[in-house]
DNA sequence: CCTGAAATTGCCGCTAA
DNA sequence: TTAGCGGCAATTTCAGG
């Protein structure tokens, strides 16, 4: 995955569509979806990859499935933005695996964190335990998912 | 995807965290990896499936190199949690192709939104005239992503 | 278009209630 | 003995040159 900032048409667009709908769409399928045949498809496929527009595919999980049916976004916020506490920050939710996704962020509150749990007490233990505990953390407010109204879906390409 | 529940044992776990990892992965390799032959792999897998532990396969597209840098979370508070007003809303925020991912929350703000735009001129018309304009919405409150620290990731099973 | 590889299916064997 | 699970082999379909 290269850095390089690559364009797309139109074709490139509807192949991005379709894998985001199906990640695992025989190449021969999609070819003919968006009017292409095989060969050419898999280049501009493999093209994107490399570019980094397609970062990865992924079989997306529900977390409610596996038993991890708490799911909240936590707000936080440091008490420090010094190199080295951030750094610190970071370091310490990278290694915590219900920490799914973290987020950087403008306003109030620096950081936005997507967090699974097996339920309320697994929860708490993260919450007060962990990130309280964690460098350069002032203050956090978790907001409980209650339902999905929209899963985290497809990029308008 | 039938919405029965299912119990998984560590062989399917480890399925789970390898298609997480690698969604596009050979069914020949990914029954190496956790030890089995590709028959009764596949048929985990298909099990998985039907029962929406596996919601879906998908591309991950890096919304910044398709034209779509600036990315938001959005807490909405509504003015009334009518049935008619809520459905009404929720209509409206799927007919929005920026609104990738929806949640219904507890806590003060109603729901929270992950939104993305080609620029600020666009995710203000998005904010502006249309979020705060659909049913039922009294306050929107938009925090701006500066950076992935952790991109979307893993569900820990 | 062609060749090797992968997905998928039917069928059989093993093991444990 | 039967339900559940895994493997082998044959067939169809796909990937990649």
């Amino acid at each position: 995955m290269v850095r390089s900032t690559i364009s797309l048409d139109e074709v490139d667009r509807r192949i991005l569509r379709v894998l985001q709908r199906d990640g695992r769409i025989a190449v021969t399928l999609l070819a003919e979806q968006v009017g292409l045949s095989a060969t050419p498809c898999l280049r501009r496929i493999r093209r994107m990859e490399d570019a980094g527009v397609i970062a990865r595919y992924t079989a997306v999980v529900e977390p409610a499935r596996v038993g991890l049916p708490i799911q909240a976004f936590v707000q936080v916020a440091l008490s420090s933005h010094a190199e080295e506490v951030a750094s610190a920050f970071h370091k310490a939710l990278a290694a915590r695996e219900e920490v799914v996704a973290a987020y950087a962020m403008s306003g109030g509150m620096d950081y936005m964190l997507y967090v699974v749990a097996a339920d309320f007490e697994a929860y708490a233990d993260f919450a007060l335990k962990a990130l309280l505990r964690m460098p350069g953390v002032k203050e956090t407010r978790s907001s409980f998912v209650l339902m999905a109204l929209k899963p985290p879906g497809a990029v308008p390409v």
